[in-house]
DNA sequence: TTAATAGTGTCTCTGAGACACTATGTG
DNA sequence: CACATAGTGTCTCAGAGACACTATTAA
């Protein structure tokens, strides 16, 4: 018998059930800037468990998908949202995190310009980050609602919002990632106010200029900034770098 | 009825079956460096599928244990290996990465001083890698047995020693990490053949040396090599930074 | 014209690379 | 002694911060 038809007939009669399996979910850290504050998308459980608390959106991988499929669909699903950049954050399997049984969730971070999000749906909203840590030394992060109240997060989506907007931090350091939160085009002055939101301190302005255009992936429209009560800026859009 | 009764009322009557699921495994990526080149514990598959293949070592997550447990697991008993440095890294989830079934898998990342490595049982080996890219560009690896031959892997193995490599290559630049590969004391030199073995590039010795003993998370600990040719080097140890 | 921000030119400071020089072990 | 590598002192260069100065728009 040939090796191919070792492995066609092993499988043929291979037992899939002869491990316990949990059930895996996607999670997806929405994040959006304005105002000089991140927000991520959170939806009110009106299930139980956990009923009334606040969770990210997600929901269970289904057997023909991939994880970043599934992502994507949740993404439509719940936030109305297309082409925005994802990926993948970290996976969370404590046994007790949910009640109800044993589910690993797959967290995904999408990062999107706030004109791009589709008006919410009821029991959505967008709630406001306060990050009181720097740097990327983590800790627990608090979420605003609408009156400003801190509201109560389901199972760990804490700790995912929390890892969301460390790893970001990460991230900037060596990409100009947040280029994902702005419109197509946008002045050198949003680039940086959206850095300092995520970084949580602010940057010196010629410093960030000079970085910004130095590293090749910034390319002037000619546009400029309309009606604003001074002088307009120039307007840039983000080019990938051909080769590094 | 209270929220609390609510809720036990609820899970009392959950069916935890209403949703497909697959099974979840971590593998782990355990890593060492030795003799200039970084080299993985890869263990050679003899049941189907993928006979004959080399993988990672791995398992299936049990019902009661966290992902990190499970891959402390796996690192005792498929490495003999305890109290090392343990990361979560990926998680793969593509529908047919095994033939199986639905498997999901969540890679970790050790690291390992060589001398800290038991010997190998029979279908064990410790192979070389060959890392084609620079920098984290990330790409394909190639990996290396006894005779210097390539071998083949099984799964997507191959996509998560690459994955790790990238991911190590990225802490370096900002971590001192490479100490989880050296025995407890260990010359400058020899963080620094740690550095470049990781990086795949030489590093400029005076300026290596200026940033390890500026980060203050190096202490001279008086002794010295021994038994060298030359002038012996002296000893360090790693100790942790207090505050940032 | 004034207010406000965009954008530039330049000085300084710090950290990395380069390199020469000294120190200290073995054979 | 020669040799090899450890470790230091110092020059140069590049990038970041600081800051003053010019440019350009709306009101």
């Amino acid at each position: 018998m040939s090796p191919a038809d070792d492995e066609r007939a092993f499988l043929a009669t291979y037992d899939p059930t002869a491990f316990e399996r949990p059930s895996v979910s996607v999670d997806v850290v929405i994040l959006t800037a304005d105002d000089d504050a991140l927000h991520a998308l959170l939806v009110r459980r009106d299930a139980l468990p956990q009923r009334g608390r606040w969770a990210l959106p997600g929901g269970f991988v289904r057997a023909s998908e991939s994880l970043e499929e599934a992502a994507l669909r949740v993404l439509n699903d719940k936030g109305g949202l297309r082409d925005v950049y994802l990926e993948q954050l970290y996976t969370f399997g404590r046994p007790d995190r949910d009640p109800r049984m044993r589910v690993l969730s797959v967290a995904y971070v999408a990062l999107v310009a706030h004109a791009r999000l589709p008006p919410l749906a009821e029991g959505r909203a967008l709630c406001t980050l306060h990050v009181p840590w720097s740097g990327e030394a983590g800790g627990p992060v608090m979420v605003l609602g609408e009156g400003g109240r801190p509201l109560p997060l389901a199972f760990d989506h804490g700790e995912m919002l929390a890892m969301a907007v460390k790893r970001l931090r990460g991230k900037l350091d060596y990409t100009p990632i947040g280029y994902q939160l702005l419109p197509p085009h946008f002045s050198l002055r949003d680039l940086q106010t959206v850095h300092e939101t995520i970084l949580g301190r602010a940057l010196n302005k010629d410093s960030f200029r000079r970085r910004m255009l130095a590293s090749g992936e910034l390319e002037a429209t000619g546009e400029r900034e309309q009606a604003v009560g001074h002088r307009p800026a120039e307007l840039y859009r983000f080019v990938h770098r051909s080769a590094l």
